[in-house]
DNA sequence: TGTTTGCAGATTGTTGACAATCGACAACGC
DNA sequence: GCGTTGTCGATTGTCAACAATCTGCAAACA
């Protein structure tokens, strides 16, 4: 309950901060938690595509009882970081190139869309925000900072795609990003990429920043499809297709 | 097990078919099929937005335990199809205009792009298919039956996007038009804007015959532009924003 | 030696029981 | 009559137990 401090207002006007236990306790339950900290995990890689996931195991490691683990899996499953099979476990999915290929070809899509409506909307506020992540790009570039220029990075599409105004397009374009996160090899950009990345970022805001729709989608387009490349340079670099010790083969059946 | 039809095969390359009930039931689990009968009662209409459904009820109807329909119930919510309230129960989400003008707008853009697709690679196959069905079209059309003519018309735009060949795309298109679909009101086409829909059809389809991608991406956008229109005038002659019943006002928690 | 069978252990799938939460309604007090 | 308190029933949240499935390995057999 929160401290008396107008004497004005009566305590039913008085809700509590979001933040609060009570709250917090309110409008959470165990299986989102469960399902935020595996995605969490996930993202950050501490769970590698195509590891198995066991019930039994996470719910110890959680603390919890199986039922809020199988809850989330199921979540999990249908936003598309994992994948179950009956009677045979949970895996973290796998991205092959071919379907990497196809969200980078829907990424263009989206941000471009997203570069012309900012070039004819975007406020002094929102440019000069996109033009802070850029500068943090740049010195983390400077620094060969491989992983705060990637944080940057996916910080900085995602506020372009925020500011694009369509919070469905927003929520399809995370769930995108999420899945291109388990395509391990995308993640490992090399120091010698950073300085064409950085180059296209400039001229991405400076078309925006130039209220020039067409030419923004279209340097947004170039930068994604650019970006493509590079992930098969590094694709074919790293050797190419790799199961990446995942137990495919075993795996015949179809999901649950 | 398969009948010995073939002496020279072995037993162990006989597989069954998929639709076997052994393989049936070594590929679907309760949680699965909960979840397909409820996604198909939600879009048939047969649940309404904003609907409660319990648990226990579910359950009972289905003849399964709760577990399995909690399950569900999480891969519903994480579809966009109901959504959870922790210790209130699970309720058929309801889709605002704002949101549907927001899927408008996305699907204006993957509508485009799948034609733009479609006009550069169509085969000769996909082109008569794609004309059969809007002969079906026409014929619901002229028969004014508005129910075989909505059937078709979804048929007819997913046909369109899985042609353009790009799998994630479809996936993410027919979560969309899954979502749209509670929308209630937008299924309510009446007879009299049939005719300008069954020409904006046609001319999708000569464009996208003569390999035009410019004017098949136009036409396709217009088309979709189009019915935002038409369902914004719908909207406005129901009344605009009338919250269909459900207990929104007493909802003031966050999901699960 | 290669193949088949049986068994045990790991894991998943489902169910039912108990605890917790919430809303509605009746009773009580001012 | 209105506001507060207490109670009950409906429903959800979680857990543990049992059943079922699958895989790997050892033993038996040809």
């Amino acid at each position: 309950m929160p401290v008396a401090s107008a004497p004005s207002r009566r305590v039913a006007d008085r809700a509590v901060d979001a933040n609060h236990p009570i709250a917090l306790l309110q409008s959470n339950s165990l299986p989102t938690l469960v399902q935020r900290e595996l995605e969490r995990m996930i993202l950050a890689g501490d769970l590698a595509a195509g590891e198995q996931l066991r019930e039994v195991e996470v719910a110890a490691m959680l603390g919890v009882s199986r039922g809020p683990v199988r809850e989330a899996f199921r979540a999990l499953e249908e936003s598309g970081l994992v994948h179950l099979e009956k009677n045979r476990g949970v895996y973290v999915r796998q991205i092959g190139v071919h379907e990497a290929d196809e969200i980078f070809e829907l990424r263009a899509l989206l941000d471009e869309f997203a570069g012309r409506r900012l070039a004819a909307t975007a406020t002094a506020e929102a440019l000069a925000e996109l033009r802070a992540i850029v500068a943090a790009m740049d010195a983390a570039a400077s620094a060969g900072d491989v992983d705060a220029y990637l944080a940057a990075n996916i910080g900085f599409h995602d506020r372009l795609v925020a500011l694009a105004g369509n919070d469905k397009l927003l929520r399809v374009y995370r769930r995108l990003v999420n899945e291109l996160h388990v395509f391990r090899r995308t993640s490992l950009a090399r120091g010698d990429t950073l300085p064409a990345s950085t180059r296209e970022h400039h001229d991405i805001l400076k078309r925006i920043a130039a209220g020039d729709p067409d030419g923004a989608g279209r340097a947004m387009r170039a930068h994604v499809d650019a970006s493509r490349t590079r992930m098969h340079a590094t694709w074919a670099r790293a050797g190419g297709a790799s199961p990446a010790g995942a137990p495919a083969a075993k795996r015949r059946r179809a999901a649950s």
